[in-house]
RNA sequence: GCGCCCGUAGCUCAGUCGGAUAGAGCGUCGGCCUCCGGAGCCGAAGGUCAGAGGUUCGAGUCCUCUCGGGCGCGCCA
């Protein structure tokens, strides 16, 4: 329960009061009230709109409203002042006392706070990363993979019962490209061929350990062999070794999924064709001819019959195959058997983290989920935004064709796992992302993961020199809290307060980035009173001669503390005590 | 041609299920170090929220159109 929510409470039994005494209608939506903070603090700590959006269905004027609205919450006990401002909003100032109140409720609550149970035990499953198994992660995979680990974070403390999910796509052509990247690798280690990597493969490196474990069990046993003979081989011990080398790079980025489904494993039990028979029996499958784009000529265009799903019922803009005129199942099919998968073992809400590039393939998985769950399940989808590398200023020149990709590992040995994962949370998810591998590992206040860093290492410094002195940092029963009394003791105590809403909306509207921008916030709160204490000797948090205050303080800088800690943990960053 | 995303200060970006006089950092200019970590803080200047209509008590936010940028557009994933 925060503040805001209580204030809400007491409007809408000002409101209840008001329809018992007739002078509302009874049957008011209250759903569109809100008790937020204004942006000019000129109107007081919390505003509400109730008036404005009530006074049409109550058939009165908005500023008569407020005023009777007001006139019930002015004399409760925990406000202080409320005024009517035009055109109808009711503001309020609350007693000093309800923000000194919230360091007694971050202490007691400690972790926990910000929790809310705005998921009401909804299981959500959130499937992130999924990278294909074709090569290391490189840092487009570490952004939405760090999104997707934040969200989770983020949703799991909002209420929700979250499985994170990788989807492994070993099933299609890209593992027979994979397989013959590993072969032309291994005829190389035998010198059976000098020819150039053909177009279309994968000139990573990674792939040459590989060849060389096949050369040492098989020695020349491929050589000259048809494909049919080694290509199933040579696929799984490339998927083999990628994820395991994947699983490397997550563990690096300190992210742990719950479950790994593999396209192939799907594949191999039947699932697809169960799943589009599935379909079939609710009459969503016609074998059909789709007209070529228009606009664009498409070159060797031959309108081909094909198994086709009737996703234009549910909201795309066109019907989508689900065979190829190989007789094979397209990626989509086999996603749609995956998604049909995730729902049977019990999610009630999807939610899948893509790469922008992706952003075409939305509306008919989300008409997939639609159909097979028969409106129940919703599909969420978050698109990621590339990342362009700097260094110093210059943009990094990454070439893929040339095998010059920069792996995330690389970029996590060079500035660590907590700058990077904050600085991928520090745009929104469906912005283009610049960032720069020197400015990120620069210890000044431009650097916003540092800034919010030291905001912590520095109340940590308080408690080092408080404990030098004796003093009993531990237990805070009876602090005599009303000694906070200086304007930004009290700002830094209605921004510590704002955590619980920022958790909430942060979840509801899935950006966890939010959480990034409001730490920096905090810190700024905090970082502006620690040096009010440099130019004046009795805002310092340490005073020899006043326990009392000495005690408040440090009670107030323990529940900041925590509120930073929570939320570095939502994003998977370590608080550090000190800073080198 | 169609679909999705984006357009906010010189630059990079926030902006609460629509809320009041649109914010932050960088950069520029001007201040603050006996003393808890100055790796910081305070202040100033800087805006047609791409443009035009519409919805309403109220629009950066919702709708329509135009302009500009990104991504995608049968049998790749």
């Amino acid at each position: 329960m925060n503040v805001y929510h209580e204030i809400l409470e007491k409007v809408h039994a000002a409101l209840e009061e008001l329809q018992a005494r007739g002078e509302l209608p009874g049957n008011l939506d209250l759903s569109a009230v809100t008790v937020e903070p204004p942006r000019d603090p000129a109107y007081g700590h919390m505003s509400t709109n109730a008036a404005l959006v009530l006074a049409r269905a109550a058939r009165t004027k908005p500023l008569e409203l407020a005023e009777a609205i007001a006139a019930r919450l002015r004399g409760l006990p925990d406000v202080a002042a409320v005024t009517v401002a035009s055109p109808g909003f009711v503001n309020l100032t609350l007693a000093d006392d309800v923000w000194r109140r919230q360091v007694e409720v971050v202490l007691r609550e400690g972790a926990d706070y910000g929790r809310c149970d705005l998921g009401r035990g909804l299981r959500v499953n959130v499937e992130y990363c999924s990278a294909n198994p074709t090569g290391p992660l490189h840092v487009g995979h570490g952004r939405g993979t760090v999104f997707g680990d934040a969200l989770a974070n983020l949703l799991e403390f909002a209420g929700y019962r979250v499985t994170r999910e990788y989807y492994i796509n070993d099933g299609g052509g890209q593992i027979e490209a994979l397989a013959r990247s590993i072969y032309h690798r291994y005829l190389q280690l035998l010198g059976q061929t000098d020819e150039p990597l053909p177009k279309g493969l994968y000139p990573i490196e990674e792939l040459v350990p590989v060849a060389e474990a096949i050369v040492e069990r098989d020695g020349a046993k491929w050589v000259g062999k048809p494909e049919s003979d080694w290509l199933d081989l040579f696929g799984r011990a490339g998927v083999q070794a990628m994820m395991a080398r994947i699983r490397e790079d997550l563990a690096l980025l300190g992210v742990r999924h719950d479950v790994f489904t593999s396209e192939r494993a799907l594949i191999e039990a039947g699932r697809i064709d169960e799943t589009i028979r599935h379909l079939d029996g609710l009459g969503l499958v016609y074998v059909g001819t789709l007209p070529p784009p228009k606009g664009k000529p498409v070159e060797d265009w031959e309108p081909t019959p094909q198994l086709l799903f009737r996703a234009t019922l549910f909201g795309d803009d066109s019907d989508r195959p689900l065979k190829r005129s190989n007789g094979a199942w397209t990626y989509f099919a086999a996603d749609v058997a995956y998604h049909l998968d995730k729902i049977r073992r019990g999610a009630q809400l999807l939610v899948d983290v893509w790469g922008a590039d992706h952003g075409g393939y939305v509306k008919r998985m989300q008409a997939a989920v639609k159909a097979l769950s028969e409106g129940r399940v919703e599909l969420v989808v978050r698109l990621c935004q590339l990342v362009k590398l700097y260094s110093a200023g210059q943009p990094l020149r990454m070439s893929k064709r040339a095998g010059r990709t920069v792996w995330l590992r690389d970029v996590l040995e060079e500035v660590g796992r907590d700058v990077f994962r904050f600085m991928m949370l520090t745009r929104r998810n469906d912005a283009p992302l610049d960032f720069d591998l020197v400015e990120a590992v620069r210890q000044s206040k431009d650097n916003p993961v540092f800034y919010v860093q030291y905001a912590h290492a520095r109340i940590c410094s308080v408690f080092r020199h408080a404990a030098e002195a004796g003093m009993d940092t531990g237990r805070w029963a009876g602090v005599p809290l009303e000694r906070l009394r200086d304007p930004a003791e009290l700002e830094l105590l209605r921004a510590m307060a704002q955590w619980p809403r920022v958790v909430e909306g942060a979840a509801r509207q899935f950006e966890p980035h939010r959480i990034a921008f409001y730490l920096h916030d905090l810190a700024g709160a905090f970082h502006s009173l620690w040096t009010r204490g440099k130019e004046e000797s009795g805002l310092r948090f340490l005073l020899a001669e006043d326990e009392a205050t000495t005690r408040a303080r440090l009670a107030m800088l323990a529940a900041v503390r925590i509120v930073l800690a929570n939320g570095l943990r939502l994003l998977g960053v370590e608080p550090l005590e000190e800073l080198h």
